[in-house]
DNA sequence: CGTCCTATTGAAATTCTTCAACACTCGTGG
DNA sequence: CCACGAGTGTTGAAGAATTTCAATAGGACG
């Protein structure tokens, strides 16, 4: 497993004003982290954050760096702080298909399995909050709401992955990079509400990663951007920097039903 | 919700001998059923088993009828005790995918949703033992290692969803073909160990389905069977029955990794 | 400045779909 | 008992979508 602590950005003393009279009790580690709020620590107690804290570690990958590999023993599981992450999987003669993206605070990690089938990989820089295991099924064992959280993004995922699937069986190149872009652009901001138009965003991921996404090849990705592009549904600047006018029109494009 | 009886079996008075002194616990529904030592039910204590059959009812739905319907409002979960049913998701334009198969004795419904976003359909006669989703909720917050059991069953399906997004990503008609009966083949009859040939059974589903399954046309499936047919790997009567002298052998025709 | 990496574009090749014809089975009703 | 039609599955030929191969361009970096 690579979830050990590599670059370790260690613990800063933070002089940040307190918020509340509760501050005091949440760990140092923790005040100003992103995912504090989401994910797994949004329903932390201050105790239970504070027990967590002990033993877990910051850790940074850069791009293209592998978090998991295929078949590989783990012992971690992690928060994403920053940064995408991409599961995937390969066939022996190296066809990928990358079945998985995870944005902060998304949780990382196969529960109840040691063994992961999926390799993870760093898609831009990625910052995790990682911690053993072990860990986490002991607190399971004294709160079990806990296994609800994680239950639910279970389920999530598993509603991710089944609409993938529609999008990789049935839909057309054209639809299946819209739908790409559509799911970046709801992903990218989610405070935002998903009608409001315009959205501006990167996109994280290289048009080789998009293509293993979508189960295409890199060129058919890239002449369906550009025939999105010259159809004036969205536009590009830098291979990377989208701005998309209506959302509305996007979604038309996905040819969806929900 | 159609998980509501239509064709209940009802309560048989079982003659059935006593196998153990503890069978006088169980609930007579209970005693001769298939999954009684599967799935759910059979991590169930007496007395929980006791509980649960207060409120279960049994359902058969005949081929092609929906459990489920897109976008319902579900209010029960079910055991499925026999047949085969598909999980499928839909496109404007009809276009349909199915996004999973659920056999004897996986728990069917989505639970913390009341919402279905995925149509369930028998493929074939299909008996299923239903509950209100109420009833297992309060069994939860009594004893919480049953979310445990349901975790469990939602992480399989998620690791099924992703292998299946390989095949329909990456994977070439001949390929998804093969893959497709490697499944079947594998699941048909879990006792036996996968390596051990030949293996024969009937497809479950007919060629539309398959097709939806794989995302490819009625055309292409029956293509590529007969292709699998003349090379030798399987053999077919009647469209259904299938051998399968080597799986192995289909195993080398999916191109999978693992 | 050359090299590597990434992305785009064109033309040919391949795979899969579409359209069309036909075969088989099963049940119904004359 | 046979004819008929609906449902299902197979096969062929033409067409469309996507991939493959190849050439080109731009940016980052030593």
């Amino acid at each position: 497993m690579n979830l050990s602590p590599k670059t370790g950005e260690g613990i800063q003393a933070l002089s940040e004003e307190r918020k509340d009279i509760h501050n005091s009790e949440i760990p140092v580690v923790c005040r100003s982290c992103e995912a504090r709020h989401r994910g797994i620590c949004g329903v932390l107690s201050p105790d239970q954050l504070l027990y967590l804290s002990k033993f877990t570690n910051r850790t940074i990958y850069s791009e293209s760096e592998e978090l998991v590999s295929n078949g590989e023993q783990v012992e971690r599981y992690a928060n994403i702080l920053s940064g995408v992450v991409k599961l995937s999987k390969l066939l022996i003669d190296g066809r990928q298909q990358i079945v998985g993206l995870q944005f902060a605070p998304d949780f990382l990690g196969r529960p109840f399995k040691s063994k992961s089938e999926t390799t993870a990989e760093a898609v831009t820089d990625v910052r995790v909050c990682s911690f053993p295991k072990s860990v986490l099924e002991t607190m399971i064992q004294k709160s079990p709401e806990l296994e609800r959280i994680l239950h639910e993004q279970s389920l999530r995922e598993l509603d991710e992955a089944r609409n993938w699937m529609m999008t990789l069986g049935r839909k057309s190149a054209s639809e299946k990079v819209a739908s790409f872009l559509y799911l970046i652009g709801a992903n990218i901001d989610p405070e935002k509400n998903i009608t409001m138009s315009p959205v501006s965003f990167e996109i994280p991921l290289k048009r080789a990663d998009i293509a293993d996404f979508l189960g295409l090849t890199i060129e058919t990705v890239s002449r369906q951007l550009t025939k999105l592009r010259k159809s004036g549904i969205i536009s590009i600047a830098n291979n990377r920097s989208v701005v998309i006018p209506d959302m509305r029109a996007l979604h038309r494009a996905c040819e969806e039903n929900c």
